[in-house]
DNA sequence: TTATTATCCTACATTAAAGTAGTATTTAAA
DNA sequence: TTTAAATACTACTTTAATGTAGGATAATAA
């Protein structure tokens, strides 16, 4: 029950860009140190956000990326599409899929709350929620 | 996020053998091909469901397993627990496990609500209440 | 005794996620 | 125009979970 160390880097990375200082850009090396993420692993997933359009990458020297949008337009659930971290929101917890109101999993009613739970955490909660400084 | 292979199949077991006439034994074979579980990596996880005490296995001919205690004794974080599964449910879900009130990661706040329905359902759902039939 | 069934042990294979490495490309400061 | 700083691309390696295979041992009904 948790996500995969990608969909967790990428919520970090983009809380960080999201924190950091609108006038300067924030390099992958610096993203790297900040949250003890393998330098060459980070720059596998950077491509992935700025593909999807949550950032904005800048080459050469004092390069680095930037918020492609406002933090308040990007969601949990758009972060971790970006990096294909399946949700499974509307499926259930067990079997694979296959599983609806007339082929019912042992926990298909009891899951019903906890999903719907979390998938509205993971729809609601913005970028910009949680990268409030206290 | 979602269960392990191996959690997923426990829970299906437990329920199988929950269900089964008391009167007769449940084999692993039969478990097997219930559920499409691969036979060799079932009997894997039988023993430990006999460990935790909450099947009883008998060996030989006409032999299986059955359940040791009440359905209703038995929660499903019990099972999870028995497999190994790591529920996390006091941990976060970004980092691991070193996020506390005084050091939150990004969604500590976020991942109250659901990680607190996600606990009270393993908590609280019984294998006697998952595994009646309709 | 024989067949059946679970348990136990070891080793190996497969798969997907995670991580590592080298190099190419781009850009702006110097 | 050179060079340093930075991202982008491609390929390979490692790791843990899952799955496969074979056989040895124990228990029990018939």
């Amino acid at each position: 029950m948790k996500l995969s160390n990608t969909s967790q880097y990428a919520i970090n990375i983009m809380v960080a860009i999201a924190q950091h200082d609108e006038a300067k850009l924030l390099n992958a090396k610096s993203i790297s140190e900040i949250f003890d993420i393998p330098y060459k692993y980070l720059t596998r997933i950077m491509p992935q956000l700025v593909e999807a359009k949550f950032i904005i990458s800048t080459r050469g020297r004092e390069g680095g990326y930037s918020l492609a949008k406002e933090a308040s337009s990007i969601t949990i659930v758009d972060i971790l599409h970006a990096v294909k971290e399946s949700i499974h929101s509307s499926r259930c917890i067990l079997k694979d899929g296959n599983c609806d109101e007339n082929n019912k999993c042992a926990l298909h009613d009891s899951w019903k709350a906890p999903r719907h739970s979390i998938k509205t955490m993971f729809n609601q909660t913005t970028l910009e929620s949680i990268s409030k400084k206290t």
